[in-house]
DNA sequence: CCATGTTGTCGAAGCGTTTCAACACGCTAG
DNA sequence: CTAGCGTGTTGAAACGCTTCGACAACATGG
């Protein structure tokens, strides 16, 4: 492997001034930059990171602790994955994966100076993790919105606004008995941060004009849905309007409203919140709020890189949800009074 | 941040004997030894990963190529990565993330020396990567198996030899007539290495025992399935014995069985080939083929990490399908002449 | 023409580890 | 009693890079 001097030979040069072509913080002339440029590409050369990290304390790595399995749904959360790798290839930076299970990660990658920021996904309320990232000394990003950040930068959809908007659509629809299908048990359990902001706005927009809501959780399986399904259209037979938070469980529940006589997009509306492209695989194309896991994923990245120097303030970013309006959205049975709301 | 330098201090013997104390390459008399670690636990010291990078030549981490996206089903590359994080994790090692169309990052991360060893997944039959990953100094892992490994080593579950299980657990229960419903067609078109070994050893098994085996990829959506399924069923509507192997199909073929008419594990038999959870996650449980993802990531850490002294030679392990019967199953019209075979 | 920048380059001092050769010490065998 | 050995410890030399301060060489304004 060629290091910097071998270039510097070559380029009849000192290794501070090929240094200096790569990183560009000194102005090189022209005709040395080219001879330096021309050693690189002969020689094959590529800094050695470690060696750079060691000199410059900057690693061009960043942490991404992600939940590898629990009842979140793989999918959206490769779409968080991917837009955090995609952007942070664009600041020159690799990704360290870290799983959710192993909490000291972060502290061991952090204190031994292996990444220049942390990604943190999956959060809940109250976060285990929030006390050890607010200790580093390199900055962390938060993807979802703990009850206290304490200093933490933070970025997610918008998902109190989105339990409201997907509630509002289904009043000015027409619909005044509705249900909220939410995460799977375990999940709200440990109250993962968006699992309750949905469920929260959800609830607030319904007290607020006297709509009668229900909220149910939902295990991400055919059994599941049908014991959510079945227990709401038993509690509470007149409703019509369903919202589902929950990506894996929407096909079975769609299913098992089917079985139950409904017709999802005439006589019954449902609102779901996931992806775009899940949103479109169902049978019937969904009217949805998007959660837009690539954007939320490189704006996390952004937010970090713009913090390594370590000037910037903590802030806080919810993305404003968007309802687009596609199959499955029924008039409700006050269709005709809500007309002009 | 302390350094290996306060510990020595602290511990009052020279930065040397820290070093060895940590790697375990000397001995080091008892009361030494404890001094040190109590010196080290008191300044909460951590190596400076990049400081042992450059002196020692080892990262501690492992790179691991893996497709974001595209046609592959997201659950089961995440079971992958978390069976190659969790084994790297007992070897002590990290895992930095590459995707699938940042080809020329493998080159990056190994030449500057970021990763002791690489895994990559996704490999097609004439994988471009491969000779770059020949050329590297260190070991690297395919998960799937290319036309030609060239030196490199591999791992993966026999989809030859899963193929050839399914049609014959088909034929031993008495179908005639079966039908392979593959993965999408972007997925075979470009050879992607288990997409093709399972399609030859279904055909190769039914060459052999004058089966009539049709196949069909399949697009991962409701429409894709009933396309998939339509043309099979119009061609040949004898077909009472399907292999499914395209997780994100499998409920929609279900589906499509059963509006044609089929009711599968009585008039029709499905054998899947997916993980284990998603045969059980369908409303009939499905006899099923598992693809072990957490196992073949372990065995590939496993296998690059034999390799780091670049002693050993490469090798090739493929895991034995195992078969599992479930609801799926159904006696086929021949049941009875095939009940001792 | 001199004082005063500007620009481009260099030398050297780190950065925090690992590891090699050397050595001091107490033992054992001869 | 000594030569030789194993054990535990050390000093110093890498490892490959960045960056600071210095300094020529040259241009600029007065």
């Amino acid at each position: 492997m060629a290091t910097i001097e071998d270039v510097a030979r070559a380029a009849e040069v000192s290794s501070s001034t090929v240094s200096y072509v790569l990183s560009g913080k000194r102005s090189i002339s022209p005709p040395t930059r080219r001879r330096v440029e021309q050693a690189i590409a002969e020689l094959g050369y590529r800094p050695h990171m470690g060696a750079r990290a060691l000199a410059s304390r900057r690693t061009s790595v960043i942490g991404l602790m992600a939940p590898l399995r629990s009842g979140v749904d793989v999918s959206v959360i490769m779409q968080f994955v991917a837009g955090v790798v995609s952007r942070a290839k664009e600041f020159e930076h690799d990704v360290l994966l870290l799983t959710q299970d192993d909490i000291g990660g972060i502290e061991r990658v952090a204190a031994g100076s292996m990444v220049d920021a942390i990604i943190v996904m999956d959060v809940e309320a109250e976060d285990r993790r929030i006390p050890v990232l607010g200790a580093l000394k390199q900055p962390a990003v938060l993807i979802g919105l703990p009850r206290e950040a304490d200093g933490l930068s933070c970025v997610d959809l918008d998902f109190e606004a989105t339990g409201r908007l997907a509630a509002r659509h289904l009043r000015q629809t027409g619909h005044r008995d509705v249900a909220l299908i939410g995460s799977p048990p375990e999940v709200m359990a440990r109250h993962t941060s968006y699992a309750d902001r949905v469920h929260r706005g959800f609830t607030a927009e319904c007290d607020e004009n006297a709509l009668t809501g229900t909220v149910e959780p939902c295990e991400p399986t055919p059994d599941g849905a049908r014991t959510a399904v079945d227990a709401l259209l038993d509690r509470a037979p007149e409703t019509s309007g369903f919202v589902v938070h929950n990506e894996r469980a929407l096909p079975h529940v769609l299913a098992r409203l089917r079985e139950r006589g409904r017709i999802v997009g005439r006589d019954t509306s449902v609102v779901a919140v996931c992806p775009h492209d899940t949103a479109l695989a169902q049978h019937v194309p969904m009217t949805s709020i998007d959660i837009p896991g690539e954007v939320i994923g490189a704006v996390a990245v952004e937010m970090a890189m713009t913090r390594l120097d370590g000037t910037h303030p903590s802030e806080t970013r919810l993305l404003a949800p968007v309802l687009t309006e596609r199959g499955s959205s029924a008039p409700g049975p006050y269709a005709r009074a809500e007309v002009d709301v």
